[in-house]
DNA sequence: TACGATGTTCGACGAACTACGAAGTTGGTT
DNA sequence: AACCAACTTCGTAGTTCGTCGAACATCGTA
């Protein structure tokens, strides 16, 4: 019989305080971490295996994990899916106006030469980076 | 006979427009990469061997490499140093407010408990991450 | 000319990273 | 119970990364 409710070792997040700004570039650095976290920015949570990226379910676990680790995205178990939310107050706290900056700049990265049509995809659309 | 003045190949810079969030995100999250580019926002240039990082020097300009190609330095010649500048008004012009922020941040994630002794090096003093 | 100082380039090596498929776990459905 | 769906974990292949030492290039100087 299970000690507890929770069948699952429980999903390792990090404190606030503990969240290393060069893990977090490091994880925001990868086109499919970003993508993912540019999509969760804009939903307040969503399953894993919803995101518009095109790798294998267990690669995406791994991002998953190294989002979690790095403290930008929380997970949450319900029933047999998992869902991710960004740790916007978290981060803002740790981090001020950093997730909004870098985000911004990714936006920008990707408006090439049709900054007048004003067609802003907003994470959706596009998937990778 | 050579056939210019510039004996060496010519560093190569990738132009403002060209300079990618996922390249610049990823040459910062190394420590020895952001301690540079820590030193390098207090002061205009610097000759590459008087960085306080612990490194050898082939190992520094395999990092001053990734700092240029990332478009996060420039390096000029003058007989036989190299002095690295950040590109402070091209970053800026790309990714408004990201090198700000991110230094911010950086500093903030250092001041652990001890941010009411007002003793912040500032680029000076603590060498890496 | 010879030497030392400053940096770069060239392998090399181990560690870390990204990726995948196979197998396992958990929970809902038939 | 059998089955499917959603993920994770494990093992592994291939690539990239950070590091170093050795060798090389350039420039100023003894």
């Amino acid at each position: 019989m299970p000690r507890s409710t929770r069948r699952r070792p429980a999903l390792a997040h990090p404190a606030t305080e503990e969240i290393d700004l060069l893990d977090v570039l490091h994880a925001l650095s990868d086109p499919t971490r970003m993508t993912i976290v540019r999509v969760l920015r804009s939903e307040p949570e969503r399953a894993c295996g919803t995101f518009p990226v095109d790798v294998a379910p267990s690669t995406l676990s791994h991002h998953f994990k190294v989002l979690r680790e790095s403290g930008l995205i929380t997970q949450r178990e319900e029933a047999n899916r998992r869902f991710s939310a960004l740790r916007t107050v978290d981060l803002e706290r740790r981090f001020p106006g950093l997730l909004d900056t870098v985000l911004a700049a990714h936006a920008q990265s990707h408006a090439h030469a049709q900054s007048h049509t004003g067609a802003d995809p907003g994470a959706e659309g596009d998937a990778q980076a």
